[in-house]
DNA sequence: AACAATCTTGACCACTTGGTCAAGAAATTT
DNA sequence: AAATTTCTTGACCAAGTGGTCAAGATTGTT
């Protein structure tokens, strides 16, 4: 029990350390690239010396992985809204803020992501074979789902979750282009708010869940 | 006359292994970034020995500035569609349809364009101050005056580029991811057709510019 | 206070990288 | 055919990289 505790005690400082790490590689990374990143550039970012680095990330591509590993899985769980909800309207609504929030406040995870998948995820190709597809799958289900009840009209799900993530997504990627594209600045909060619900209007009025007809409008597609 | 003759011929040629080394480059930027490309790998790909490459391109960074110039212009000119259009049902359609015809079967440079821009453009950003963001103004007049004709509903018209550039470009930055989540395989010529459909369908309809209705919806949003 | 475990750090090394260079091979010009 | 320009290439180098290491500093334990 003492053991245990003393355990986390020390655990817990040296996962602090290590959070603070990773946060600094985060944004080298992001900023980077994964070859571009040096751990010099990294530890001078944490205030470290780079041989402390080698101590609790003894490789590079250890560490890139723990930074990969930490934005994966809050990619996963940005979209428990979306299991939660009832319909379309509230699953797709809820889970586009979510992502836009994160493409706000976060952008280098998805950066890193980015970065990754563009050059072929020569790191993380497991993740994708197994948790992201079983993730995909299980979204794609709920999709049918409502297209089978006729809450939405019917589209291939996985096309609509492309389509979901590159909205959203490009806002964290291409932040530096789209803060060029205005003026050099920023998105101001009533800027977001607008792009949200733009966004938002934009899916949910192309799927045909209008927010203000009850009934699903009869077209002979 | 004889000289720019014999001018033209041996500039051509040096053209033509210019243009050589120069897809070469995309590629291999495309898979590595710039960082991670080397000169030794691009010589490889390009069949020529890397001292070679140093007398076209005397360094990694004005080859990758010819590759980003070809690119950039690539993307201007898949906009030409966009000014000739009568309304936005032709215009963005067709718009559509060519960045993704481009993602499809020229995905390294849409590639190579994200790497970048994710980085923070640290090269090309003379190119999106001053040509990108001219090109995107004269767009967004043009939505805008869409916009005042009530030819579809009022939208932000940068939201409403940021929505077609992610949306296209995604099938070619995360073409790999994509793979991934379709058993392995690289879209089939008719996932391609739904895709293009789908997405067509999406953004024309939610921008209330239905195919059937000729005249505009009247909705008190 | 002595001991042990954990952490910190400057100096160092093997290796890769972009880029150079000089000698020569081809192609062009006179 | 001689001269000149353009192109080709193996050998080379200075700079920067990820990673090591051993000596010490800190912290925790008995």
């Amino acid at each position: 029990m003492i053991l245990t505790t003393q355990r986390n005690q020390s655990g817990s400082k040296r996962k602090e350390k290590e959070a603070l790490i990773i946060t600094a590689a985060e944004k080298i990374f992001a900023d980077m690239g994964y070859a571009g990143a040096t751990m010099q550039q990294i530890a001078d970012a944490a205030g470290l010396p780079k041989a402390n680095l080698h101590y609790y990330f003894p490789t590079k591509e250890i560490l890139y992985r723990n930074v990969i590993d930490k934005i994966f899985n809050l990619w996963l769980e940005a979209a428990d809204i979306f299991d939660a909800a009832e319909g379309p309207k509230d699953g797709l609504s809820s889970y586009i803020d979510a992502k836009l929030e994160s493409s706000r406040h976060f952008p280098n995870g998805s950066k890193v992501w980015a970065n990754e998948v563009i050059q072929g995820a020569p790191i993380i190709q497991d993740y994708l074979e197994s948790k992201l597809t079983a993730w995909t799958h299980s979204k794609a289900e709920i999709i049918e789902m409502w297209i089978a009840k006729g809450l939405m009209d019917p589209i291939n799900p996985k096309t609509l979750l492309y389509f979901i993530w590159s909205a959203t997504q490009h806002y964290a990627d291409f932040q530096h282009q789209i803060r060029t594209l205005n003026n050099n600045l920023d998105l101001t909060e009533s800027q977001w708010i607008e792009v949200k619900e733009d966004i938002k209007k934009l899916v949910l009025k192309g799927l045909g869940v209008e927010p203000f007809s009850e009934y699903p409008t009869i077209s002979d597609e």
